[in-house]
DNA sequence: CATAACATGTAATGAGTTACATGATTAA
DNA sequence: TTAATCATGTAACTCATTACATGTTATG
């Protein structure tokens, strides 16, 4: 569970409101890890109530803008965290069921499925690339910040990549096994 | 939401028990799609309340097996199924968020987790790739079902190696970054 | 000043995980 | 025949999602 030092990062980034942190979510941190507001707002919560960070104003803010930003120990914590072991994300997706399921009482069609996915993750990866030459153009070292913000905005250009390559192939395969 | 689906699909294949099913998930559909014991005998219990499964015997079997088998209507709703449209399955991976970390507050010998990392990667690959050698040798065409059956691996492998090629980039990264 | 857009928040629900419990089967 | 293992099941909890509610700021 990553939420927390999700947000803790973000805010070690920047300080920002509950709002502010969603918008940066949806594109960057968010890339790989997707947050709503109700968790972000829940979770920021909490990490006040922990002494991670704190908040202005004090009182009941219903409508207005709410001020976060880290404190010490939430960079101690962030800290602490990022050497913890961590399992490889579990790789969960409804497509490989769906061929599965295919393989066993189809054929259904799928292809169709296919090529909209495909289009999907053609559009990621071209949002991704645009990203990647708006902010980081020249190929010279830019800082140490920087260049692992770019490593992972390549993740995400590589795994899209990774889905087109497949999705490509799996229609082959698909309008191969009908014939 | 796949898991019941996902059932179907392995019932589809062939009926079996709870424990056989947590059995199989652990080494086919398991890759893409996890399931704990738990899950499966909850969801199981659902399938059979919805009339999509039959399972024997009737009476209260607790340390028994019990047998599943999948029903017309469970086919009718697997075939429907298949072809819902889905989204590709939000990627979220804590290592994305340790380097988003690591680029505000670190340095902090991040190289180390990636190092683990990339042997859990490489020894799922070769796991992958043991068993294409062993199911599926030939590259002559073995029925459709096998070809479905070999692409779903194939994503594995191809998913397991955007994985490895991704850490030996980001330790090179990290590396050059430090000096 | 009325309305839309923004910001924060509450409530309900469900998938998934973890811990534990209990009956049946197998092996020492 | 006792212990270990297998198979099924219950309970509690957390994260994430969805729907909705309420107040504030910006805009015509």
């Amino acid at each position: 569970m990553s939420l927390p030092h999700a947000l803790l990062t973000a805010l070690a980034e920047r300080p920002g409101s509950g709002s502010e942190l969603a918008a940066r979510f949806d594109k960057s941190i968010g890339f790989f890890w997707q947050a709503t507001h109700q968790q972000i707002y829940r979770e920021l919560a909490r990490l006040e109530e922990a002494g991670f960070v704190e908040s202005l104003p004090e009182e009941s803010t219903r409508g207005r803008k709410r001020a976060y930003r880290i404190l010490p120990s939430g960079r101690k914590e962030l800290k602490r965290w990022i050497n913890q072991h961590d399992e490889p994300a579990a790789l969960r997706d409804e497509l490989m069921v769906r061929l599965r399921a295919e393989a066993a009482v189809g054929p259904t069609g799928l292809d169709k499925q296919i090529e909209r996915r495909l289009a999907v993750h053609q559009d990621k990866l071209a949002l991704y690339r645009r990203i990647e030459s708006r902010d980081f153009q020249g190929h010279e070292p830019k800082g140490r910040e920087a260049e692992l913000h770019h490593l992972v905005l390549k993740a995400g250009i590589r795994f899209e990549s990774h889905w087109i390559e497949f999705l490509a192939e799996a229609l082959e395969v698909l309008k191969r096994a009908v014939a």
